[in-house]
DNA sequence: CTCATTGTACCTACCACTCGTTACATAACC
DNA sequence: GGTTATGTAACGAGTGGTAGGTACAATGAG
């Protein structure tokens, strides 16, 4: 692995778990093991190496998240796929803590990789939502994009909650109440 | 205001602009217009000055909360008026964003605060939900403990994509899609 | 030899904090 | 009454350490 690549890495692991205001280049190199000079060569400095680092979480996320919602299975299937994808409450989502640090939405430049990431997101919800629609699957009066609205916002949600209590099941409340929700939906259970 | 009250205020203030990690000392020491030794005469340090100025938004938070939440009419109506509080989504919550800060966590004498917090908004919207159902006015399999976490999460969730987006508009879908779904609770509308 | 890469030394500014001091009010003594 | 204790509020200089970055020399592959 290239020093570059280690600092990427070091950078994506300090910026999930302290956010980047609380982040250090020192703390980077000293986990990259590298000198100072890698990281200045490679990278104008932390704001620069941030971003690569937050391209490379949000590939790895829309990659996972395109498992879940890919395949042929029924949309409600494959939303509770997405809902039901292993994550570590305690630790955040890696894109919706960031936008939560005051610095990187002061910086345009940082900020888009997250509203990009949540931009995705939401069209490929709304989209199986809407697939499910035109099948006949969901209720006709289901409105796709309040829908993945929702499902993005309880599970970002469900992650304050659970570091707040630092505690998953308060997590896992919240994810189990958006699955009754997009349950509530299915045209063919007894609820229409 | 006695320089405690200041320091006080403009600490809560910059916590909410910046977090915890983001906001130093010197800073809350401009805005309150107080001296270094102040601060130190007051608090034994910035966790103490921070959980006085967390505890004051809690409280705020807790009593423009209740005034949604308490009143006569029903329960759909005051879970409505909690979600239609006046709200900055831009700023994000108070206590929410803190959870996300690695210090806060990190100290427990912080972070429960925000827990705190949290467990009784909690709480008292699954009160109301349980009075509703038990006035007949929510489907009766109405799980309110479920639906509060549903409800917190959604507009903590609505808060992360606003900030992502830096657009008000995503903080509103989605706690539309939470008035949608407190609806359809509703026993007396045509959905059950 | 050359040039991309990496490490060391150094720099300025800021962080969180300690400490000694002054300002001012009330209380106690003669 | 005057003046000396006592306690609280407020101030800012100074401290050791770190943030974020620059300058430059050493390394090593082609």
């Amino acid at each position: 692995m290239s020093k570059k690549e280690a600092l990427t890495r070091a950078a994506a692991e300090l910026l999930w778990e302290r956010g980047y205001t609380g982040t250090s280049p020192a703390m980077i190199l000293e986990r990259a093991h590298a000198g100072q000079g890698s990281m200045y060569h490679h990278f104008s400095g932390k704001a620069e190496l941030a971003a690569a680092a937050m391209e490379h979480m949000s590939d790895q996320l829309r990659s996972r998240t395109e498992d879940a919602l890919a395949g042929e299975e029924s949309a409600v299937a494959r939303v509770h796929a997405f809902l039901d994808l292993e994550r570590d409450p305690l630790a955040g989502c890696r894109m919706g803590r960031l936008a939560q640090d005051y610095e990187i939405v002061a910086d345009d430049g940082l900020r888009v990789t997250t509203a990009d990431f949540f931009t995705w997101l939401g069209d490929r919800l709304s989209a199986v939502l809407a697939e499910g629609v035109r099948a006949g699957e969901f209720r006709p009066d289901t409105d796709p994009d309040v829908m993945a609205s929702l499902i993005m916002a309880t599970v970002q949600g469900g992650y304050v909650l659970a570091r707040a209590h630092q505690d998953p099941a308060a997590f896992r409340r919240a994810v189990a109440g958006a699955k009754q929700v997009v349950a509530s939906l299915v045209v063919s259970s007894g609820q229409g």
